[in-house]
DNA sequence: AGGTCTTTGTGAACGCGCGCACAAAGTCGC
DNA sequence: GCGACTTTGTGCGCGCGTTCACAAAGACCT
């Protein structure tokens, strides 16, 4: 993980990777129409301990009222700022293949401060048809109409993801959203975060055989009515 | 520290989530007819340190040999049997909108050991159609098919995410990707884990503004040369 | 065969994040 | 106004993961 000095407030990764969740759930009671909510309530629904969630709310600074709860608007302003999202952020995807088309189409980036602007491409078979409401472009477009503060989602194959990702450092991107599997060699400052899936079904498929062992071994030692008493309790 | 075979390691949950992202780099190393790999050029490819990447391997047992390296075959082999990917996974993917359309005709997960073999929707209109050569079937269909070691695939949209989750676990599913921007209640013994795209853009928004800031005050003293200076290295 | 050199494997130290216990602070009832 | 109760905010300890330093082990050269 990337740290670069001279952080101006500190929060801590874990708690920044949280944030986005606790606003979504925030949102959530704002559209069912409760205005305060107890750290208990919060957190069961973000799905973490009300310790760790007030931790986290401590870093931002004292939004609570002792014997009540939070606002639940206060907080959500206050979130949604130290993430940033007062105003919306410029999207571009890159690679307009299966996951590139449905990355576009997408409806979730738009309520949650994220605005497609750019679709990119390298095919000039691709580039100038019309994708959910926007022109495919090339690179070169792309390097001359891109604004500070883009994000690149790049979801083209891996063989192209590293030239890809070099072109948009150049062009002064430094947040990258990688869906393509293969590891990203970018400059100094710039920040990759990746989403490969099959390495999360990898990751599934390893303690799906761990229980399937584990049932095993409690056949053998005919330990499962423990377990379901121990379920029971 | 030796491992008599048949030893149920544990191995950190850390660990485990790197374990894919060495057996993508070894499986190009093996495409490049490389055939042999140190620690320090197999962790450069991975992205990682070379003593992280020893002691994760480690966990496994023993299988470089000093002064030599890894036999690339070997470890790949040595991997995939952790992962359980000796065999084929068997995936359902629930719900047939944009991501679950990308997601069925995606091809990354044929290659890295698992197969799509169920796409399902509630949508009568949606039930029959073929997508990617596969005909959607409904829950209740799925339900007299799914074998043990289902891995179960949400991209429903939110407000269906827990309803499908509940039905699935019922039918005895125990490994969930869930790409639905929501937080999963499942019972004990369940693993889910969760992409969420929009929470990924956010936090790379914080790095984002973060970094902007430090922009600020970079521009404050004139060090944007020397940044300039080092991107164009 | 002996020595040197490369590279692995691992014990130890360090830092971070999580959970617990408890004090602080504010609300509600009377 | 005062006491009891609720809920937040936080200092502390522990466990985990990462990094460092170094010893062990094998290959290669002469």
């Amino acid at each position: 993980m990337t740290q670069a000095p001279g952080t101006r407030r500190d929060i801590p990764d874990a708690t920044v990777a949280r944030l986005p969740v606790y606003l979504r759930a925030l949102r959530a009671l704002t559209a069912a129409g409760i205005d305060v909510v107890s750290s208990e309530d919060l957190a069961q629904a973000a799905g973490v301990r009300s310790t760790g969630l007030r931790k986290d709310l401590s870093h931002l600074g004292s939004y609570g009222v002792r014997g009540v709860g939070y606002d639940v608007a206060r907080l959500s302003d206050e979130i949604a700022r130290e993430l940033g999202l007062q105003h919306d952020w410029a999207v571009a995807i890159v690679g307009m293949g299966n996951l590139g088309h449905a990355l576009a189409a997408y409806s979730g980036f738009a309520t949650r401060g994220f605005k497609v602007r750019w679709l990119v491409d390298e095919d000039p078979e691709v580039i100038g048809t019309v994708i959910a409401g926007l022109t495919v472009i090339g690179f070169d477009e792309l390097a001359m109409v891109a604004g500070d503060g883009l994000i690149a989602v790049i979801a083209t194959p891996p063989t192209a993801a590293q030239d890809v990702a070099d072109q948009m450092t150049r062009m002064g991107v430094r947040s990258i959203l990688n869906f393509a599997p293969c590891v990203l060699q970018v400059p100094e400052g710039v920040e990759v975060r990746k989403v490969d899936l099959a390495t999360e079904l990898q990751i599934l498929a390893f303690h799906e055989q761990r229980g399937r062992d584990e049932d095993d071994d409690a056949a053998r030692l005919g330990v499962h009515a423990a377990r379901v008493a121990e379920a029971a309790r």
